[in-house]
DNA sequence: TCTGGGGTCCTAGGACCC
DNA sequence: TCTGGGGTCCTAGGACCC
């Protein structure tokens, strides 16, 4: 089997610089919901030793100091502009598999000039879409994710399925690189004399197995260019679906919590009709602000299984709403709160009652609820719970968010002539 | 003032069954 | 001296990914 690796150079940043032509070259990080931390560099951003992750309020001199440049998170944008990216992949490879919202794999078995079909590709991604990308190229999909970082140092494409190109390719690749490999096992595996991809892949296998488990074991194997997984088209049924956010203030109020779970509440419940599932159970929880231990803590979670598995947002509302009954405590001050969906099922997979059909709620009435939403925008027809179109204290900040130029007709881009 | 929001898989241990 | 041999299910925790 032969896999590519396309993945975008950082995407959210990139996707920013399309439609900004002001950002292009200018160190410019995207920043998470609330405006908290980088979540995206450009390039002259990663330059200046901004760190994935890193505060923003720490970044305040070099705005001043070096004219970096911040925006904040805009995912309906970059959600879109990752659909353009994966239809031309799917139009070039009959087997896809997107695997985050920047990057997917591709099958390029069979494929003679693989080098040649993916410079052809990246270009055709670039002139389409502007989405400046990488491309790697392995046996397995370990490799070809070490690939696509190799490529990413230059090249634009590396291919390492040739056993040589590999060899001289693994041996200087630090091993915390590796797909797989985290902080934790990078200190293990180093503490262990093993610093790089090389090594890992030459290291005893018994050692492997035995000091980290079967899932590194498997790591080697695909360093060793024994592929121990494929390309899955077709993405699996998902386990939980979990909606959740930091408010942009520490909130006192309990009827403004319990507004925001009854928003994200119907979100998540959105996002399991959208996956064609029914939620057996509903979790929630609150947390006071963490960053602020010398304020009073208190983080409670509960959860309760449904009488019936439902796709009704009323069903879920109710049930957030009994578990919210003393849920808060007075006296403390809540930074964040969350709604997961649990035990997630096809509807048609459920056995059913002797009496009443096995899922509870309207399919018919959600189904027109989500076709209004759909077409006339989020939000047009809600729920009371969620205080639907007020402005809540719970929001989220976000001082400087680009607008969704393609897919808000009111938002499109203009160009002067 | 100020720190994201999602997911997955594996393993160990405890409770319980016969 | 010496204490079976299978199982299942659930949960918590730890690791990883973007």
């Amino acid at each position: 089997m032969t896999f590519a690796l396309v993945d975008g150079n950082n995407f959210y940043a990139s996707v920013e610089a399309i439609f900004q032509i002001a950002l292009r070259g200018k160190p410019l990080v995207v920043l998470s919901n609330n405006d908290g931390c980088a979540i995206a560099r450009s390039a002259e951003a990663k330059a200046l030793g901004i760190k994935m992750g890193q505060p923003a309020h720490e970044l305040r001199g070099l705005v001043r100091s070096h004219g970096l440049l911040m925006r904040s998170a805009n995912f309906t944008l970059y959600g879109d502009m990752s659909a353009r990216v994966l239809a031309i992949l799917r139009d070039a490879s009959p087997r896809v598999e997107p695997y985050s919202i920047d990057e997917s794999f591709i099958d390029l078995s069979g494929v003679r000039d693989r080098i040649g079909f993916a410079k052809e590709l990246r270009d055709r991604i670039r002139r389409w879409t502007g989405v400046p990308n990488c491309i790697g190229i392995g046996p397995t999909k370990t490799l070809a994710k070490a690939a696509n970082k190799l490529a990413k140092r230059g090249p634009g494409v590396v291919d390492l399925t040739d056993t040589a190109a590999r060899s001289a390719g693994l041996a200087d690749f630090a091993v915390g690189d590796v797909w797989g490999v985290g902080p934790r096992w990078e200190a293990k595996l180093n503490a262990l004399g093993i610093e790089t991809a090389a090594a890992l892949r030459d290291a005893s296998p018994e050692l492997i197995v035995g000091r980290f488990g079967v899932v590194l074991a498997r790591t080697q194997r695909e360093l060793q260019g024994y592929p121990c997984a494929g390309i899955e088209p077709t993405e699996p049924d998902r386990q939980q679906i979990m909606v959740s956010r930091s408010f942009g203030e520490r909130v006192t109020d309990h009827a403004a919590v319990a507004e925001a779970l009854a928003t994200f509440a119907a979100r998540a419940t959105e996002k399991l009709r959208n996956g064609g599932l029914t939620a057996g159970a509903v979790w929630i929880f609150a947390n006071s602000d963490v960053f602020r231990p010398e304020l009073p803590q208190h983080h409670p979670s509960r959860a309760v299984t449904l009488p019936r598995p439902t796709m009704d947002t009323r069903g879920v509302l109710q049930a957030v709403s009994l578990l919210f009954r003393g849920f808060l405590r007075d006296g403390y001050a809540y930074k964040r709160a969350g709604v997961a969906l649990l035990d997630l099922a096809r509807p048609e997979r459920l056995q059913p009652d002797m009496f009443r059909s096995a899922v509870a709620g309207d399919p018919a009435l959600m189904a027109t609820l989500d076709a209004i939403n759909r077409r006339f925008g989020r939000g047009t027809a809600e729920f009371a719970a969620t205080g639907w179109r007020t402005n809540p204290v719970w929001a989220m900040r976000q001082r400087n968010v680009s607008p969704r130029y393609t897919t808000r007709w009111a938002e499109l881009p203009s160009v002067a002539c």
